[in-house]
DNA sequence: CTACTTTGGCAACGCTGTTGCCGAAGTGCA
DNA sequence: TGCACTTCGGCAACAGCGTTGCCAAAGTAG
């Protein structure tokens, strides 16, 4: 993108806005429909018809947008319905958990078109994980898988439509992708804290051997695409920014606990992005000891309590610790995710809710749920999101 | 601005890049420096020297800009500096507090040129308050106070440099403010709950006369100019994110606690404008009852303390809130405002500070200061903030 | 069959930032 | 003092963006 520090120029302006019209076309395939039409797309972009025909029409030519019959008439010509070609492109989700790995590969439309699932040994070191994790992306996107650098989409190289994936095909540099759909990249969810920038992995608690390994770099590498890596929480926080439009807090239980913040439709990082340090928010002053040194926070509280079997003691505190956050930052809905929700889900969802219901300070009530997508999915949304606008 | 829902077209495009390059302009100016040159705009906004010349051309046309002076030549022509013309344009801030009105006018690069202040009975009722905030933005801004409506700049009405402010010129709608300098809008700070939109004001405790009054309407009625209606936490917010740039929390200690969030170089509001509920942030898990409903809040464990004479254990909850709130969001700096901690501020300084290290996750530690500007300063920048593209 | 409504493409247009060029105004060296 | 060099910044031509005006296509309603 030709933009610095927020100044914009015309190429920036056509992307911008070429991605908020893919946006909205993935959010109507999303959503069920089978198209939107040109005259939606206007009003909803606050473009006028006449620019979106010239943007829908250029992404026709791309092969990423495809007529899709035609919607009811209201009095005159009926409305020639758009959608996404989900098959134009792709990307690689990764979820790197302490004991398992979860490889997704994602079609545009977000769909899961691949998954490889299996135990891994996070304390086996990193080149044992990176061998492992080489071998369940290509197993899961098995494409000569080189793009055009730094191209999320690959303007002026049409893809054909449905072309069978042909294993080993080496697609050179810069050139289009022809034989195979083309992967736009891989986006990797680890445990935090981590550098998403430089791409490098921080001091995971019990694993010295991974700090400062330079995950994103090596990847890259090997597999000769674009890789992203970001905090898990943050993975599953993208995840539900696609999957429900809305301010969410996705809380994350499991070796430790965590969040990813959902903000205004993009998941909030911060400026060192550390943001989303849940675990260790003080929720009881002088309380017991946390291994972050602090006393009190949710973390010790809430998984003592899972350890003693008290469920009902660790959604309480959770949904405190949650209405901290739906006050502070107003947000409309809290998922929950992890190991350990996964094992009592009905539990927390009902634990979280009441405390939540009780908080409340206006007549709104923030929703709790599951969290509807999985972490590796978010992972790949890393990939995706820039295509459709979301995150800079 | 022609924009709808995230759709870029020209006019925004122009008026984006003019408010960035205004923005820099102001910055360069608080940071005490004679100007910028147009080099130096042109790398910092990311456009081309040639787009920069235009653009301040443009606003040399309209006075809102002028040249000032050159710089060192670094081996060629030395560059010519420009800068803001700060009487180009004001922007009225009303600080109304339960029991003081304030009310500062500022010009365009956010200097206090004029101030009343004076004792305020909130509980009077919202018609004599009216009465009041007129007289005092009369008195502070004595100026025929109609503008182009709906234009935060007024383009193609230049505005005579230093101009004589004459009282009671009324220029009619539409027209270009030609006998006194354009008076942008009044910003209003009060005691939050609000509906910041509507410009209504909610249920604050204690005063039920107000629940429901639109202030803001009523108020554009009276003065003829733009009215913009927020909370006084985020006005000390918007001050802050002025005043030194990188995101932090503002926290006011008043007759409650409340904080204004500055999150990514604007005040971060929430999805319906509730965010910042910092009072009621869970302290100490089935602590003493506060007044909200909830046990254990940081407002009543704060206000307790305060209430015993035990300035450190206040400073103390406090400290420990904040630094939740450093964690979660990752922010750099804590900001203490407002009349408790204006009643003993170095202690409070010193107490949150003293938290803030001991709980710091990482190697850097979030620091702590006094809220460098005033809520009514914060007010104005609320009408200040849209011509140099801050906050939408 | 005849209005009428709505969709959406074509062509001309205005305005944006960009590129190429050149004069202006300094510095540094012979 | 003179000349080469560097940097600044305006003028003119330009490419590309969304916009406007216009009209054919494809439905509905009477």
């Amino acid at each position: 993108m030709n933009r610095g520090n927020g100044g914009f120029n015309l190429p920036a302006l056509r992307s911008h806005n070429t991605a908020l019209v893919l946006d909205l076309l993935r959010g109507a395939g999303t959503r069920g429909l089978p198209g939107i039409g040109r005259g939606e797309l206007a009003e909803r972009t606050g473009l006028t018809p006449q620019a979106v025909s010239k943007i829908t029409a250029r992404l026709r030519a791309e092969g990423l947008v495809a007529e899709a019959g035609r919607g009811e008439s209201t009095g005159g010509k009926p409305r020639t319905l758009l959608r996404l070609v989900p098959e134009a492109g792709h990307a690689v989700g990764v979820h790197l958990d302490r004991d398992e790995l979860r490889v997704v590969r994602l079609d545009l439309a977000g769909q899961v078109v691949a998954e490889r699932r299996g135990p891994l040994d996070f304390g086996a070191g990193p080149e044992a994980v990176v061998d492992e994790v080489v071998r369940a992306v290509r197993a899961a996107a098995p494409v000569g898988m080189a793009v055009p650098e730094g191209a999320p989409v690959p303007e002026g190289a049409p893809v054909p439509e449905g072309a069978p994936v042909s294993e080993g095909t080496v697609v050179p540099d810069g050139a289009a992708v022809l034989d195979g759909t083309a992967v736009l990249g891989v986006g990797v969810a680890a445990p935090g804290p981590l550098d998403r920038r430089a791409g490098v992995l921080g001091r995971v608690t019990g694993y010295p051997a991974w700090a400062g390994f330079a995950l994103r770099e090596v990847l890259e590498g090997r597999l000769g695409v674009p890789v992203l890596l970001d905090k898990d929480t943050n993975a599953g926080a993208a995840e539900a920014a696609v999957m429900g439009a809305g301010d969410s807090v996705y809380v994350h239980v499991g070796t430790g606990v965590g969040a990813g913040l959902c903000l205004g439709g993009e998941v909030y990082r911060g400026g060192r992005s550390g943001a989303g340090e849940f675990g260790h928010q003080v929720l009881l002053l002088d309380g017991p000891t946390c291994r972050c040194g602090a006393r009190g926070c949710v973390e010790v509280l809430c998984l003592d309590a899972v350890a003693r079997g008290d469920t009902a003691e660790a959604a309480r505190v959770l949904g405190e610790a949650a209405a901290n956050l739906v006050a502070l930052l107003d947000v409309d809905r809290v998922l929950l995710g992890g190991r350990v929700v996964a094992a009592a889900p009905a539990a927390f969802v009902t634990g979280v809710g009441a405390v939540l219901a009780a908080r409340a300070l206006g007549p709104t009530t923030a929703t709790v749920a599951l969290a509807p997508g999985g972490v590796a999915e978010g992972a790949a949304e890393l990939v995706l999101g820039p295509v459709f606008g979301r995150a800079r």
